[in-house]
DNA sequence: ACCGGAGCCTGTTAGC
DNA sequence: TGCTAACAGGCTCCGG
């Protein structure tokens, strides 16, 4: 469920109790939640590791650790993480849990079991094959337009492609072909150099909102410290179904695309 | 290169 | 109200 901005949530939320915290030991119930090393490598090499630093590359959680060992979390549709006193009740869902020095533990929790843990020396082992940081300074109108002249496909799974753009996700898609009053069917080769503008303008800018307003909490997804976040407040188009565009106040109508449900406009996107 | 469909899981929601 | 089917913010693999 999370995308950037719920990641981006998180990663900040993270820093102030984890950082320079040692982590003492790590619980597993379902061992398939871990990808990399087998569970007990992990555990072995994890344990008497200090957080050293959290950042956020796309979807994925990065916790640099001492020793070079570098911790990866993916959060996938239901994952969430967070800080609590090793007394708090056990949680059924909290599938992986790392134990820390100061009578706290890391939760990672996960009811569908979707998201994955990964211990790697080389961060690059999994966040390679990831496009460029949407909000990242050196991502430019030019270089989108770059990226899109070597691709020819439907933009909405384009911009769901991880290895094109890394971090945007089914609600920040639909909300930035909105707000770029673009459909969601357009072929990648056939906007114009205006086009292209207006959606890189709006992809920044929605990802930027969703960050301001800490996440969309339109399903499950809730910030570490269990509060809601705004962004849902925020959405023009996602699971707006039948509803009236705050543009035009005609309905806002879903199909699917590769898969995935897509809200958008008719009338005011073309 | 790209597309559609199945699969991974389980809880919640929509519809009859 | 109760049951069932559809749906879920992600991603990978496979065949065409």
């Amino acid at each position: 469920m999370p995308e950037l901005p719920e990641v981006e949530t998180a990663v900040r939320a993270l820093r102030g109790p984890l950082i320079g915290r040692t982590i003492t030991g790590v619980r597993n119930d379902w061992p398939r939640h871990i990808n990399v090393p087998p569970p007990d490598e992990l555990r072995a090499r994890v344990a008497g590791r200090r957080v050293e630093a959290i950042d956020r590359r796309g979807k994925y959680l990065v916790f640099t650790l001492s020793d070079d060992e570098t911790l990866i979390v993916h959060l996938k549709m239901t994952g969430h993480l967070s800080v609590v006193s090793a007394d708090t009740p056990p949680d059924p869902y909290a599938h992986t849990v790392f134990e820390l020095d100061d009578g706290r533990e890391l939760r990672f929790r996960d009811p569908r079991k979707f998201g994955r843990v990964y211990l790697v020396h080389d961060p690059a082992d999994v966040l390679g094959p990831l496009g460029p940081e949407p909000l990242a300074g050196e991502f430019s109108a030019e270089a989108l337009a770059e990226r899109l002249a070597r691709r020819r496909r439907v933009l909405k799974p384009l911009l769901l492609d991880q290895t094109f753009l890394a971090g945007i996700g089914n609600i920040y898609a639909d909300e930035a072909l909105f707000d770029a009053r673009l459909q969601p069917t357009r072929r990648s080769e056939t906007l114009t150099a205006e086009e292209i503008a207006a959606l890189y303008t709006a992809i920044q800018k929605v990802l930027a909102l969703g960050i301001a307003r800490e996440g969309a909490s339109i399903s499950t997804y809730v910030k570490p410290d269990g509060q809601k976040g705004e962004m849902q407040n925020e959405v023009m188009v996602f699971r707006r179904t039948g509803q009236s565009c705050y543009n035009c106040g005609g309905p806002i109508e879903r199909i699917v695309l590769g898969g995935r449900s897509t809200h958008y406009c008719p009338n005011c996107q073309k």
